[in-house]
Order: structure tokens, then sequence, then C-alpha cells
DNA sequence: ACCTGAACACCGTTCAAGT
DNA sequence: ACCTGAACACCGTTCAAGT
């Protein structure tokens, strides 16, 4: 709110508004207003609310550097590096919901990321197609991991994402159970989904498993 | 644009001016534009925007039918509703941005889907809380998947795509090959991604091999 | 270089009123 | 039941002008 109006502070008040009361509240105008300034006065710093959505997703990441060990196992490598990446998201419940709303490719950060796990993938032995694909899923998995659990609704103050989530699963308990009857029966853990841990570490390890499975085949034959 | 304002009709046109001018020119007042009314005619139809997206996932979802039969393997039926989602969902080029603007849970239909996956996924002998994870992943997959190459720009006349692609490709190529080393040698694959079928069959193989193996460690100890 | 004022072309939504 | 008119409170963005 004071300070210069610096590329940085306008990115890092705009992760706060974000964080604080969801991505829809950062709005060009609402912006400006935090920071004491009228809003077009933004636009001598950011060409469009693209390019200020693209600077908040290299924020993000900015913190984020991967220890490039060449003597550790790819496999391991990779695992730390999607967690690593999901850990660091975690920072702004925000996080993910930027990362969703821009080109991948237009954050200089990500890109950064996005190279080493390229790197690692080519030593599983698959094709140059099959390395692209592989770290494009590793990456949006990291994406949609630090979206899982709240992160939605950042604003609500626990005692209102408590009652969120009870009205979600009554939601779901009170349905026909004749036309769904899995997803009435399990509507608990449905909506809290087990414990933090388990939501972080299950979708990497299916990931990872599949990975290693099938490059191990590619090796037997 | 003749014929009655029915919910149904409302919802084709916007699924017709999103699969051909992206999400975001789907406007209430757009909307009403094409079918020849007021805006505030919808509000009688849907209670708001939100609503009419929901409806939009809906129809969306409505022609796929997943016939269970119980005698064979989940891994199998599984593997089919997934890759019939994606199917189903890559008739509208909008339909994988719709999905990925509305709570899951609201649609109708998804969770018909949803409620089929999980009791599939039930047989696989995983816990309640990894079982919804695993349905999860997979709808989440298939939607990503959808979302994959093309039915961003939907409106791009085909030369406009490929122009598209060579920009961004010609933007990869260009970068620091000191800092993005990997990214620059595989610009070409990482933009056009290997073939359609590659890119449809690699991403629900590597989830279905990461769930199937970690479903036999589960028997063996 | 850095910011403001005024204006443009849009949004979603409400509410009273028409038929 | 089904639709319209007018209005409200917002958006992002441009462009000329100020210092």
């Amino acid at each position: 709110m004071m300070g210069k109006l610096t590329r940085e502070a306008v990115v890092e008040q705009a992760l706060e508004i974000g964080s604080a009361e969801g991505l829809q509240a950062v709005t060009i105008r609402r912006l400006a207003q935090e920071l004491g300034v009228t809003p077009m006065a933004l636009y001598w710093h950011f060409k469009n609310k693209e390019q200020l959505l693209i600077g908040m997703a290299d924020h993000l990441i900015e913190g984020f550097v991967i220890a490039e060990d060449h003597a550790r196992p790819w496999q391991e490598q990779l695992r730390e590096l999607v967690t690593g990446l999901v850990r660091v998201l975690r920072h702004y419940p925000c996080a993910a919901a930027v990362l969703e709303e821009v080109d991948h490719m237009t954050v200089p950060n990500f890109l950064r990321v996005w190279d080493t796990a390229l790197g690692l993938a080519k030593q599983a032995g698959f094709s140059y197609e099959e390395n692209c694909l592989i770290s494009k899923y590793l990456l949006q998995g990291a994406i949609a991991l630090a979206a899982g659990p709240m992160s939605r609704r950042p604003s609500a103050s626990s005692e209102e994402r408590a009652e969120c989530l009870r009205v979600k699963r009554a939601t779901l308990q009170s349905l026909p159970p004749d036309v769904y009857p899995h997803i009435v029966e399990m509507a608990g853990p449905l909506i809290d989904g087990g414990t933090t841990e388990l939501y972080d570490t299950f979708g990497v390890d299916i990931l990872m498993t599949g990975i290693e499975t099938m490059a191990a085949r590619l090796r037997t034959g």
C-alpha cells in the first residue's frame, strides 16, 4: 500500500488479494484501489491483465530451486520435483488457480521447472514424444494436487469451510441411492478426501509407479 | 435461433458459441442476442450464469452411457470409461473448458459417471479414501486429456492454428539454450505433442498402469 | 518516466412492469 | 408462465493529457 509502485509490489498485492478472497477478486480496479493508485497506473507496468497473471505465476515459482543431483536415480528426483512444486504452490492458496489461467509456456520460471522435468524424463528411455507427455502430466498433476483440498474459497474462516463441507456432504448423501449408490455410500471420504498427506502423496505415487513400471517394461521387452 | 426458448435450446446455443469462439465468448448478453431475445429472458430459465454452465456441462455428458459388464475385469472397464468420456467430450471443443469451470458435484450426469468409476475402483482392493482419490484422478485426467491439443481457440481456421503452433515453437526454440537446454531441444514434440492417438492413450496408460501395479502390490504383500 | 481523467464498450443481475 | 425496459454496479482498456 505504501512504497514505490513497482512490478513486484503489484504482483505481490495481487497474490495477496487472490489468496484472501479468491482469484476472481483480483481485478485491475480493485488492485489499483488497494495500492492507492489509479487503475490506469497499472498499465504502465503491465501491458494488460494477462501479463499481470503471468507475472503472478512467475513470482509464485521464483523461490523454487531444484537441486540437480546427477548421481541419484531419475525416479527419485522426478518425485522430489513434483512434491517440491506442490509444496511451493501451497504457499499461496490461489497459486494453482493462477497457473490454471495462464499459458505455462509464457511463464519463465515454470519453463525452468519444466526443463528440469524434461531432462529427468529423458533418462527413462521413452521416445521423445513420450518424454514430453510425461513431463506435462507430472507438472499438470502437481498443479491439480495443489488445487486439491481448500484453496478454492480461501477467505472462509475454517468455521465457514467446515460448514461448507458439511453442506456438500449432506448434498451427496441426500442423492437418490438407486442412481448414485456408491457416491451416497462414500459421501464422507469423497468430501474431506482423507488426510492431506494421503492426498498429496497418493497422486504422485500412482503417476510415478505408472511411469516406472512402463519404463521397466521397455527394458525387459 | 427459431423455435421455443427452452432450457435445452439455450444450452445448445451456448455450447455452439463456446465451441466456435471459445468459452469466454459465452455471455448472457451474447447468448440472448443469438437467440433473438432479451438478456433478462434467460433469467427465467436459469437462476444465474453458474446454473447455465452447469446445464452446459450436464448436456455434454448426457449421451455418455456406460455398459456395466459385471463379468469383465475392473481394469478394462475403468480404462474404457475414461477413454469413452474423453471421446464424448471431444464432440464439443469447449467441453473440457466447461467442466473445468463448474463444480463437478453439481452436474448430475457427471455424478453418474463418477458413481460408476467409484464402483469399479472399489474392486481394486484399496482403502475407501484411496478409491475416492483414484476415481477423482481418472476423471480429472480424462478432462485434462480432452482439453489437450487444440480446443483452446476453437475458432481458428486450421491455417491460423498451424500458424499459432509455428509461432509457439519458434518462441521455445529462440529461448536461451543455456538455461532451457531440453525445452529448446524438444520444442518440436513439445508443441505438436506427437500424434493424437498417442496423446489420448499414453496418459490413460500411465494412470492405469500405476493403479494396477499398486493394486497388485496390495495382494502380494 | 510515471501517473491521471475521461470515456468506451462491455459484463452479470435486479426489479418492476408488461402480456 | 414467460418475456421486456430501465437501471445498477461492476469490468478491461484506450487515449490524450498532465508532471
